[in-house]
DNA sequence: TGTACATCAGTGAACGCGCGTTCACTGATGTAC
DNA sequence: TGTACATCAGTGAACGCGCGTTCACTGATGTAC
C-alpha cells in the first residue's frame, strides 16, 4: 500500500474544508469543481476519487453544516436547562436566526441545493436535518408529559417548519425587508402560540 | 411604422407564454432562451427585443403566477364571504398548499429562481408578492377591528411565512414526506393558533 | 544493501455540452413622389 | 399605377465562456528476493 489511509482522509478532509469555504464566501452558484480543486492544490479528477460526483460532495458539505449547527442546538439546550421551557423553545428560534444570519450563503446552500430529476435526498442526508427538529420534541414533552410520541413530532415539525418560513422569506428579502428586532418578535409570537395549547392540558386524565 | 403595436404585443406575449408552460412542465432549471425561441417560433435574439434579459423575462412570468394566485385568493374572498373568520383564514392557507402542489415547478421557480450578485428584486416584482399577504391583513382586522395597521400587516406576514415554511418544507421533501392530511393540520393549526388572541382582545377599552 | 517490479493515488488534457448574449444583416412593410 | 427608398422587427451564426466528467498515463511509494 503506497498511501496509508489518513493520508487519504486527508485529501478528502481538505476538499470537504475548501468546499465549504467557497460556498460560505461566495454562495454555493459560485462554486464548482475547477474552483475547489484550484484552492484544494489538487486536479479536478482528484475531486473523484472521493465523491462520486458534485452533487454527493454539496450534499456532504450540506450535512456537515447540519451539524454544526445541530451542536449550537445542543450547546443551548445544556445552557439554558434551568430556563421555562417556553423561553428555551424561543432560544432555539433565535439561534436559527443567527445561524442564518450568521452564514446565510452556507445556510441558503442548504435550500437551494436540488439534486437532479430523478434523485432524491440520500437517507443518511434527509437524517441529519431530521434530528435538527427532532429535538424540539424534547422540550413540548416537558410542556405535555402526556404527548403522544407522534403527536410531539407533528407539532416539533410544524414549530420548525414556521420558523423556518419566517426566517427564509425575510432573508431572500421576496417581501420587503423586516427590521431584525421585529423578525424576532414574528418568531416569538408563532413559538410562543404553538406551544400554548400543552401548558393548559389538565394534569388529570388517566393518572 | 411597419409593424402595428399590437402585433409587437403578440410575440411578447407568445414568449411570456412559452415560458410559463416549459417552466410548469420542466421546471425552472430546465428552461432557457434557446428552448423558448424554439418553441415560440422564433429566433433567439427576438427574446432580446421584448426583454433585457434571461432574468428580467424570468421575472415577469413569476409575477404572472403571483398574480394568478392573488386572483384565486381573491375568488376566495368572495366565496367565503359569510364564513367565520377563522375557517377564511384556513381557506386562504389551504388555497396556499393546493397552489404549491398543483403547479409545483411554477411555485418553485418563484423561490427558486436568484438574480446575479449585486442585482436585487425589481420593486413591482416584490409589490405583487406584498400584495398577497396583505390580502390575510383584512380578514385579521376583521377579528379585531381596533388592530393598528402596522401589527396587521405584521401578523399577516408572520402567517404567511409560517403557511409558506410548512409548505415549502413538505413539498421539497427535505425533511421527510407527510401525508397530505396531516399537512393541512398543521396548517389550520398554526393559522388558529395565531388568529387566537385576537379574537380574545376585550371590546371595551377606550369607546 | 541493491535491483526489479507492482501498486495505485493523483494528474491534467480533452470531451462534449449548453448556456446567455450580440450584431451585421435580411426582407417584409410601408411611404413619397 | 409604378418606382425608389426608408424603416425596423426579427434573424441566426458566432462569440466567449465555464461547466461536470473521463481516462490513459505518471511517478512516488512500497515489496520481493
Amino acid at each position: 500500500m503506497p498511501i496509508s489511509a489518513e493520508q487519504k482522509e486527508e485529501l478528502t478532509q481538505r476538499i470537504l474544508d475548501v468546499t465549504e469555504r467557497q460556498i460560505a464566501e461566495n454562495g454555493l452558484a459560485a462554486v464548482s469543481t475547477r474552483s475547489i480543486a484550484r484552492e484544494a492544490g489538487c486536479s479536478g479528477g482528484s475531486i473523484y476519487t472521493r465523491f462520486s460526483d458534485f452533487d454527493d460532495l454539496v450534499l456532504a458539505v450540506n450535512s456537515r453544516v447540519l451539524t454544526r449547527f445541530g451542536s449550537i442546538l445542543a450547546d443551548l439546550r445544556e445552557s439554558a436547562r434551568n430556563l421555562p421551557v417556553e423561553q428555551r423553545l424561543c432560544g432555539m428560534a433565535d439561534a436559527y436566526l443567527d445561524f442564518a444570519l450568521g452564514e446565510r450563503n452556507a445556510w441558503s446552500a442548504l435550500f437551494e441545493h436540488r439534486l437532479p430529476d430523478g434523485r432524491s435526498l440520500p437517507d443518511w442526508h434527509r437524517d441529519d436535518h431530521y434530528r435538527l427538529f427532532a429535538m424540539i420534541e424534547e422540550p413540548l414533552l416537558e410542556l405535555d408529559p402526556k404527548l403522544p410520541p407522534a403527536q410531539a413530532a407533528a407539532l416539533a415539525r410544524t414549530i420548525y417548519s414556521a420558523v423556518h418560513g419566517i426566517v427564509s422569506l425575510s432573508i431572500e428579502d421576496r417581501l420587503g425587508r423586516v427590521d431584525e428586532a421585529s423578525l424576532r418578535g414574528q418568531l416569538r409570537l408563532v413559538v410562543l402560540a404553538l406551544a400554548a395549547g400543552l401548558r393548559q392540558t389538565p394534569p388529570s386524565g388517566s393518572l
